[in-house]
DNA sequence: TTTAGCTAGTATAAAATTTATAGTAACTAT
DNA sequence: ATAGTTACTATAAATTTTATACTAGCTAAA
């Protein structure tokens, strides 16, 4: 186990998470606060669980931070910390690129596969 | 099945893929050329496996390009595309903030599962 | 002429992670 | 009493990732 050396994008990429959902809750989050049910209704297919994990990650990472009201019944809400706001030129760019090279692309592959009948390329594995 | 919307971040996402070795893999290139070997040697812990996986992926997404020499053995070199080398700046936001943000974090919370005898907290799961 | 070594991968099974599904507490509103 | 709310947790199933060994087609050394 020597992870002595790494490089800051590692880093980078450790705290935000390995979970392909920390990206979808930081994008929802830079929106302004959020609650539970919220977050789940907006990032499509992500179940409580993967959300409770990706939340608890970016906690624990001081990336969001959770706050509950002794409602009834409670409410809780995200939101992000300072260091969370940090990021947010990392999806602001992520943002431009998608817009001017995400396009259609998906929609072509897939197309591309309909039309010759083999698997879909787009992801790395199934969905 | 409806992939009708997609924000402009989920369809860089995609296209960057769901793995967890493409950033770096990335980060590799940027570098200049590099070879299958070259970048096993580079990334830490990845597999032949994943690495081809990865590397396949940014192909058909043409972030990659491929190119292979008729020596022997045969050599295979890849390299960024242009729309990979426009990644570049989502990449220097990364490195930016992993090295403001990052610094000791892991450390610290090692520390402090040690002293408090608790499961890692870094990463969602285990590695 | 066996032996080992190189590159760029595959194949396979085991391990780990992620998802789906259902269920929980502790209430309120009807 | 019944259904509905929020923010989750538990469990097993499905999927993904990893580890390990292996391949082709050569060269270079002993």
């Amino acid at each position: 186990m020597e992870n002595a050396v790494e490089c800051s994008i590692e880093k980078a990429l450790n705290i935000i998470g390995g979970g392909k959902w920390s990206f979808l809750v930081l994008r929802e989050l830079f929106e302004g606060t959020k609650r539970f049910g919220e977050l789940q209704k907006a990032i499509n297919n992500i179940s409580p669980k993967a959300l409770t994990d990706t939340l608890r990650h970016l906690e624990r990472n001081e990336i969001v931070i959770r706050t509950a009201y002794p409602t009834v019944p409670v409410t809780v809400e995200y939101s992000l910390s300072e260091k969370g706001h940090a990021l947010h030129k990392i999806l602001k760019e992520m943002k431009l690129w998608g817009g001017l090279n995400g396009r259609n692309i998906r929609g072509c592959l897939n197309s591309f596969c309909n039309i010759f009948n083999v698997n879909e390329p787009f992801f790395m594995g199934k969905r």
